[in-house]
RNA sequence: GGCGCGAUAGCAAAGCGGUUAUGCCCCGGAUUGCAAAUCCGGUUAGUCCAGUUCGACUCUGGAUCGCGCCUCCA
């Protein structure tokens, strides 16, 4: 959207009213505050390992309490919440003519559905809960005053009072996992439409799960990791990578022989931008020399700037026209390997450029090439003994002792060192 | 059981009513002292069954399988 020219502005809030989240306080002896705090920390660590761009506003549920009580009474004067006996006030799905709309479900379909016994109190089962009324078990810390009496908000209106007090009532997209469709998602629209009586948002865009080795991840099949353990085995860039192949509403497989394929497809990319000058002293070597700058900054990700992109060049618009279509990364990526090729039997340098430039939109290819095709050291092998080895033998093919030459590029193979010889003379890449 | 989404070659993953997707792997050729990288070419497709059409991987219907949701997780 920025490399479109939009004025973006990205909100991405945090949740930190919830059940789950009072018990292991408690359990732990400490405050919500301080267990969300450094779950959020960890949280920023992550992306920023991953190149994931910093949202505009990271809003919490418990600063925008004031905003839901605003937004429960504006739907208690519209006549579409109400009180109910046990003290909750609740949402009466049926006084919202479009409640289903985004999830393609009627009522009486979700009737026919149900599973469970309904909650008392409720006019209705598919009523949901807009404040809970607090018992005299929670912590005060999790207790707000409210027109209803002392409690704390229900589980939707979270999202739409965070949503219209930063963007506004009406805004242009709003995200979220598949599984987020139903209920939550149409309950905002619920929520936000039939407080404010306009449309909510434009687009909904719902991403796909995450699956590992094409099994769902949870905890009780075993197969539950993290993305910090992802990261000490592989290439950050390449992780990313990977997810950029397919497209965001597609169900991701995660396995490490993708993640390998992933490496060598993007080692590919790389190869192509060999052609480029050295970038030392330029402008991607004082970057690399930050850790979390590993990936396109912010800057480069944009549009304009210092190696920006021709969009008026053929591989340009047909990487425009699929990221125009829906955010189509795989078709994108398409679009980079011929690129790459073109680069590959032109050695062009303004293509290359270009190959660079349009990656640094989706976050890719901003290292030193050398750095990603050499990166994380050989076992064992310093950069001194490998230049010292390719000297040796370059002595060795010039006396036409290939005996020798060869015994050298394969004791450094054996190392995981792969060597190229080239017009410019010896290189040496990761294997 | 209800609603929704999906099923593409060895693996991964897109577009498209007829014309090469793309990447990894594999095979052949060029290049190379030999390799690697690169280039050129090639082998493997569209779950099944009907229908529409001059023509279907692409549209329609059905079946099967998988996934999501139908819960006070958000």
């Amino acid at each position: 959207l920025k490399a479109s020219g939009y004025e973006v502005t990205y909100v991405r809030n945090i949740t930190d009213i919830d059940d789950k989240i009072i018990k292991r306080a408690a359990e732990n002896g400490e405050s919500i505050h301080a267990l969300t705090q450094r779950f959020i920390d960890a949280m920023h660590e992550d992306e920023r390992a991953l190149g994931v761009l910093a949202p505009d506003h990271e809003p919490r549920a418990t600063q925008y309490v004031p905003q839901m009580l605003e937004l429960i009474a504006q739907l208690e004067k519209n006549g579409i919440a109400y009180r109910a006996a046990d003290g909750d006030v609740n949402y009466a799905v049926r006084k919202f003519a479009g409640y289903g709309k985004l999830s393609g479900k009627s009522l009486e379909d979700l009737r026919a559905g149900e599973r469970v016994d309904v909650a008392d109190g409720k006019n209705d089962p598919l009523d949901f809960v807009l404040w809970k009324h607090a018992k005299d078990s929670e912590p005060a810390e999790v207790k707000w005053e409210s027109p209803w009496g002392p409690g704390r908000p229900g589980w939707h209106i979270e999202c739409s009072a965070m949503s219209s007090e930063i963007l506004g009532k009406h805004f242009d997209i709003h995200g979220g996992g598949a599984d987020l469709q139903f209920p939550h998602h149409e309950n905002e629209i619920a929520q936000s439409e039939g407080a404010h009586q306009c449309q909510f948002v434009n687009y909904w865009m719902h991403n796909g799960f995450v699956r590992v080795d094409n099994e769902k991840m949870s905890k009780s099949l075993g197969n539950f990791f993290t993305i910090r353990e992802v990261l000490q085995k592989f290439d950050a860039e390449v992780m990313r990578f990977f997810i950029l192949r397919a497209h965001y509403r597609s169900p991701l497989n995660y396995s490490d022989v993708h993640i390998d394929d992933a490496k060598s497809a993007l080692s590919r990319l790389y190869t192509a931008l060999k052609y480029l000058p050295s970038p030392a002293g330029g402008i991607t070597s004082d970057l690399a020399a930050l850790p979390s700058s590993r990936m396109a900054s912010s800057s480069t990700r944009g549009a304009g700037g210092e190696g920006a992109v021709d969009w008026q060049e053929a591989h340009a618009q047909r990487f425009k026209t699929a990221m125009d279509d829906d955010f189509n990364t795989p078709e994108a990526m398409a679009v980079l390997f011929d690129l790459a090729n073109e680069v590959n039997k032109t050695a062009s340098l303004p293509l290359a450029a270009q190959l660079k430039a349009l990656a640094a939109t989706l976050g890719l290819l901003q290292r030193d090439p050398a750095e990603f095709l050499q990166g994380g050291a050989a076992a064992g092998l310093d950069e001194a003994h490998i230049n010292a080895q390719i000297a040796a033998r370059i002595a060795a093919k010039q006396a036409r002792n290939y005996a020798e030459a060869d015994r050298i590029r394969k004791e450094l193979l054996a190392a995981g060192i792969v060597l190229e010889d080239n017009a410019q003379g010896t290189s040496w890449r990761k294997a």
